[in-house]
DNA sequence: CTGAAAGCGCTAACAG
DNA sequence: CTGTTAGCGCTTTCAG
């Protein structure tokens, strides 16, 4: 990280040196309504209409008041429009990490459908502190008119205690019963079916689950299935979410002897192709590898992992259409469960014979 | 993309359905500084004391006053005081696109720096769109204190006419000679000279580059530098930025003969690796591949793929540091460039011998 | 169709 | 140390 500075002294620029960090109402030189109003005869009300595009104008005052505007540079200060009419124009989001794909997948997604409709998008992230995110939540939720909640591993009550406060808001990955929210989630024990079904019909019987975060909903869920899952036999190996914590367990994997091992997620799932692949061992001769979620990555993997889709930006989509309704008053207040969808590629195949 | 819906039907839930959409400059039921000021028998003046933690406040009074603003939920209202103080608290950053692991980096690294000093972060992507970028520049800018611009594509002419309109703002992974904001950008040279002298040293004599997208600003400087490289023969292959670019230009590696190849960024390398091992030619047996960038999958290719690591989140960080600068009125103004770090990994070894 | 006037909720001199 | 008094810049009835 050697940062060679080249240390060009440059001009200071037109802009005089602004003292926004501190006081100083004014933006800068910035033009106000009430001077393009003078500017162009009119009255401040005028004004406004016209930068609202009210229609009920006098197209040649209309016409003036433009030129004027233009001329003098002027641009609405959104803090003033902001307290006038109630609302920021903003939305925002708050995820427990912006590295993981996952929630990398709802911003994009939210923020392309905010943007669509005009609305500036908020990101806050808590980095994996629970107690943060709900700080954050409050916080972010003040500085918009609604808000994405990504939190999983928030404790409940914690999380319905604050609904009023954080209300219009939309939580995502995430279900919580009777909830004051709608809610965006993903069925994974369906997923995780899929995936078992699919080992078990090419003969695994022996299955590794390398397990998630331990406070982690997704995890709660997925293990659960695998756990409900019939005729397998199944090895629990505590691992995490991340690359190397899979590449890790590649070890205990080879040891505890399982033909097929199912990742918590695509990143644990990779860690573990490459850590077996170190140690010699086939994918998918000698044993098989599911992973979950399809980040962008999964299908560049050697071999391209089999893993269940989830559509991550979709869920940032449709995050906005009901926060959307919510801010319109409408209730909006219906949950979704999203059905992931298997998608076999190479890291599978059937189990070996002996 | 199938979406089970629960169709749950939730309570309308405390919060009475809310017109933010609309109207009602009152955001919902939430109690003002004059009620506050009433309830404690205080002035509106004592309250804004209180909430913003000046010392010169009777003890006694400050406690009356929390003890209200407790009591009727008050929090103060962020467009009233960004009107008042002439600032939001907020900075933004607009990129390209929020699916590139490059930006994600400095989002992340900007979204932490921020955060820790108490600003909040506003994102907006422009989907690759040179003039939307500026255009989401001035708007973000204007919903802000200031800016953060990634924007490889945008005419070096048009960003310096808007700079006074930007300011403060830096600009990342670019930098325009005697610009009016201090840029970070990489060493994108120094990378390939590198990437170079690691190539020939292992006897490689015939290099194909995979080249990026046209107009970005990281292409030509890398495509540049690979010219400028003495003792080496260099064939150009138009590629792309993303994995199934670099994965459909395997083929015209093959045919092409090179002995190695460096690819625009990791992702085509990641692509052009299965791509590549598809078609059984051995990496690093039979052809070398490089990448740019050290994007975290990189490390967990199969080999793990020899890169340039450029600090991306370091220059979110830093990005801050030059903002609160400006924000300041300090001048900031200076560029830095970082030199970035040749990552050998697997995938590159000595030519064949023949 | 346009202007006058009254806020939106908070902060910041400036007196006391 | 506390209250009074002006705004910050824009929107929006309500008259005309």
């Amino acid at each position: 990280m050697s940062t060679g500075e080249d240390d060009q002294d440059q001009e200071a620029q037109a802009s005089p040196a602004r003292q926004a960090g501190r006081r100083g109402p004014r933006p800068a030189g910035s033009a106000t309504i009430s001077r393009v109003a003078e500017a162009a005869g009119v009255s401040r009300a005028t004004v406004s209409r016209v930068m609202n595009g009210s229609p009920t104008v006098n197209p040649e005052l209309a016409a003036r008041v433009r030129a004027a505007a233009e001329a003098l540079d002027y641009e609405p200060s959104v803090a003033a429009r902001s307290l006038a009419l109630g609302r920021t124009g903003t939305v925002s989001l708050v995820v427990p990490d912006l590295a993981n794909p996952l929630f990398q997948g709802v911003l994009r997604g939210l923020s392309q459908a905010a943007g669509k409709a005009g609305r500036r998008l908020l990101v806050a992230e808590s980095n994996e502190d629970p107690e943060e995110e709900t700080v954050l939540a409050l916080e972010a939720r003040r500085n918009s008119d609604g808000l994405v909640l990504a939190s999983p591993r928030a404790p409940d009550a914690r999380l319905c205690e604050l609904a009023a406060r954080l209300a219009p808001f939309v939580l995502v990955y995430r279900e919580i019963p009777g909830f004051g929210a709608p809610s965006l989630s993903v069925d994974n024990a369906a997923g995780i079916d899929d995936v078992v079904a699919h080992l078990t019909g090419l003969g695994h019987r022996h299955l590794a689950y390398l397990a998630g975060p331990p406070g982690s909903a997704a995890n709660c869920e997925r293990l659960a299935a695998l756990r409900a899952a019939t005729g397998i036999r199944l090895t629990e190996l505590p691992c995490g979410s991340m690359f190397d914590e899979g590449h890790a367990a590649a070890r205990a994997v080879v040891e505890c002897g399982a033909s097929a091992v199912v990742g918590f997620n695509d990143m644990v799932a990779s860690g573990a192709l490459t850590g077996l692949h170190e140690r010699g061992v086939q994918v998918p001769g000698d044993v098989s590898v599911t992973g979950f979620d399809d980040i962008p990555f999964a299908r560049y993997t050697t071999p391209p992992l089999t893993t269940v889709s989830i559509p991550k930006s979709e869920l940032g989509a449709q995050a906005w259409e009901r926060l959307w309704a919510l801010m319109n008053g409408e209730s909006g207040g219906y949950n979704a469960r999203f059905r992931p969808r298997l998608l076999v590629r190479d890291s599978t195949g059937p189990v070996r014979s002996y």
